[in-house]
Order: structure tokens, then C-alpha cells, then sequence
DNA sequence: TCAATCAAGATTGTTAACAATCTTGATTCC
DNA sequence: GGAATCAAGATTGTTAACAATCTTGATTGA
């Protein structure tokens, strides 16, 4: 039997959150072209609902930076952000994520490590299989983890800077050895090593 | 005459932009306290609209960080940073700043040099007023202006993260000093000392 | 008295219809 | 031919009603 993991607190009956998640989804492992728009009708009826869960869904896609807002014309998909804006925000994100996994690592519990043990094989399993999008979101959830455990404050900011940069590159990396990079951190994080851990944090977040 | 500036760049007609300003500048004043729910019918009521639009609002600050979403209970105001957060959200807001200030004053117009004396001048007169919802509206403009300029990507990273801090600290800061701080980052701005500016700046976002 | 149950009210979640705005392409006029 | 105008369709913005869920407080039973 497989248990399928949440680690939105949410409902997941919501429609809006499953609408959000699963354009997320799509966003991030690039089925959508950046400046595309999005039109509500066709999410509506794609989800089987109206238009008014689409319409708070991609309100707060819109809000993550995923996709771009205008008045009376709806929203596309976000434009690309330069390498200088790109590298601003890994800046930000490897500060926010450092102090996470530090703070984690210092309240680690016995669930945590099932836990990461669990997200790290399903990243590697996704390289194995190499499927873009799978790879984009399990390298998310693993990284997610960490910072939510440490501060659901931080979580929604994490996951803002994150989502941009993943839309920017994702469509170039190559992710033979993302496996590799995580499961020297997950290692490190497990010897409940601090410094060695975000040293190879610092390597992956680049 | 007085010419209002739009700092947004969207129609500010549509509904859900208006309430979303009017709400943001409530939770930054400190006009509602941390924890308390927020309801829909009554601010449908307040600003003389149907619910639909006031959902679209909270939706949004929630992403932005000011509101907490619960399933089937809707949202309440945040609770607030630890000090620990706050530092780390802090530093991530600084590293921003600096990066939008510096390329801020590298590409400078002559419509940027009236812009930021009168949004100075305001931040002025509010302190002396001594009205903290004006001061604390009048401080994020002034910043939110260079940013904006810089890079409109940044503008809505930069904005949850200092919603977040200023709703933390505006009910504790005494604003007396707020404008010598700023004069002095504005001057060095004019004179276009990047070296200055940045370290005023790093006075200043504590 | 206390806990469990239930019902009424309050509140959020969703829907479909209508209004306002924008886009597109044909038509007209020069 | 080319620019301006207009209308039809498409799309977003708003609304009010209804459904689902939660909260509150009274009632019941031990």
C-alpha cells in the first residue's frame, strides 16, 4: 500500500488548492510557454468546476510570481527572470533555506528521518526515470520539508522565490546528478553535521 | 493642484485592487489585532461590494503573507515573526533593497529625482504628524519606489517581505528619526553615491 | 454537575447568470 | 490601399443565491 504524503496542512478537498497545486505543476515542469494566458474558462472546465475556485487559483499563483496579473485582460505565464534578478533570488533563498536546515536539523525528529529518507528516493526514482517534471517537484518537496519544519512563516516565502527559479531553469538544467547533490545533503543533514550540510546546501542552491 | 501618484501600474478601478490597498494599509497601521478573523460579508459591506471581490483581496494578502488561510474557516491575521524570523527576513529584504538601490541609481531619470523628493517630503510630514499608519505607508512607498523601478519581478518579492516586517515592528517603533534616516539615503541617492546610499540603506533595514 | 447530542445560526465554498471590457475582423470612408 | 469605425464574439468583473461546513448554545441523559 502506498500513502501518499501531504505536506499542505490544507484540505486538499478545496477545489482551489487542487487547481493551484496541480497548475503549479505544470508551470514548474514547463508545459506552459512563458508569457502565455491563462484562460479561466478552459481551467474551469478542465477541473469541472466554475470559474470562481480557477479564478482564486490563479490569483494566488499570481501572488507566488508564477504568473502576471492585468486589469481586464486575465493572467499569462510569467515572464522569464534575467540571470541578475535569478541571482538575487538564490541569494535570498539559500540565506532563508541555510536557516532552516539549520534550525531543522537541530529539532530533527524520528518521523523526519522516515520522511527524508522517503522524499530522497522519490527524487532519485524521478532522475532514474528522468522525467523533467517529476524531477521539479521532487527536488521541491525535499527542500520544502526542511523549511516548513522549521518556520511555516518562512514556508510561503520559500516557496515564492523558489517556484520562480525553478520556472526559469528547469527547462535547461540537466539533472543527471541532482540525485547525487541531495543525497549528499540528506546525508549530512541525517550525521546531523551542520556546517557540512549546508555547505553542499550552498552548492545545490545555486 | 495635487496630482495623486499610482504607484501601481494596474486600473485602480477594479474592486479587488482598492480593498486589497485599504486592507494592507489596516494590518500595517495595526488597526486589527494579530489573530482576528477577518470576514467577508462585512468588508463586502464596507466597501459597498458583493463578497466575490473582498475573496479576491484576502486571497491575496494571504500569499503576500499578511493573512493565514484556514479551510472552511477563512482568514485571520498573521501571527507574528519570532525575532528569529523577523532577523532572517531582515537580511533577505536588505540583500533585495540593495541590489534594486544600486541599479536604481545607475539608471536615474529626471521624472525619478521629483518623484523621490516628494515621496520624501511625505514620509516628512507624516512623521511630523506622528500618525503611524501615514509614517508606516509613507516609509514602504519611498522604498517600494526604487525597487519598482529596478525590477517590477523584485517589486512583489520585496512587498510580502516588508509587510511582513512592518507589521511586526510598527506597533513598537518610535518614528521620530524615521525621516533623517531617509533624508540621508534620498541625499546620497542625488548625489549618486551607490557606496553611501547602500550603507544608509543597511541603517535603515534593520 | 458534566458530557454528549442536536439544532439553529453564522460563515465559507461554489455556481450560474449578467455586466463591463477587450479583441478581432469586416466595413466604410478618404 | 490604408486608416478609422463599428459590431460581434470572447473574456474578465461582479453579483446574488444556494450548498456545505463550522460554531454556538441549549437540551438531554446519566
Amino acid at each position: 500500500m502506498v500513502w501518499v504524503i501531504n505536506t499542505q496542512a490544507h484540505n486538499p478537498k478545496v477545489t482551489r488548492n487542487a487547481i493551484c497545486e496541480a497548475l503549479r505543476s505544470d508551470l514548474i515542469s514547463g508545459k506552459l510557454d512563458f508569457d502565455q494566458p491563462i484562460r479561466e474558462q478552459k481551467l474551469a472546465e478542465r477541473f469541472g468546476t466554475s470559474r470562481g475556485p480557477v479564478r482564486d487559483a490563479l490569483l494566488r499563483l499570481t501572488q507566488e510570481g508564477a504568473l502576471v496579473y492585468e486589469a481586464n485582460k486575465g493572467v499569462r505565464v510569467i515572464s522569464p527572470l534575467t540571470d541578475e534578478e535569478r541571482s538575487v533570488v538564490a541569494g535570498m533563498r539559500l540565506s532563508l533555506e541555510k536557516h532552516c536546515l539549520s534550525k531543522f536539523i537541530k529539532n530533527m525528529k524520528k518521523e523526519d528521518v522516515h520522511e527524508l529518507t522517503f522524499l530522497l528516493e522519490r527524487l532519485t526514482t524521478a532522475c532514474e526515470r528522468a522525467s523533467l517534471p517529476g524531477v521539479a517537484e521532487c527536488d521541491l518537496a525535499l527542500h520544502r520539508y526542511w523549511v516548513a519544519q522549521a518556520s511555516s512563516h518562512l514556508e510561503t516565502m520559500w516557496l515564492g522565490l523558489s517556484v520562480r527559479m525553478i520556472m526559469k531553469y528547469s527547462r535547461l538544467t540537466k539533472y543527471e546528478d541532482i540525485a547525487a547533490e541531495h543525497k549528499r545533503i540528506v546525508e549530512a543533514v541525517l550525521e546531523k553535521d551542520v556546517e557540512k550540510a549546508l555547505f553542499y546546501l550552498g552548492e545545490n542552491v545555486i
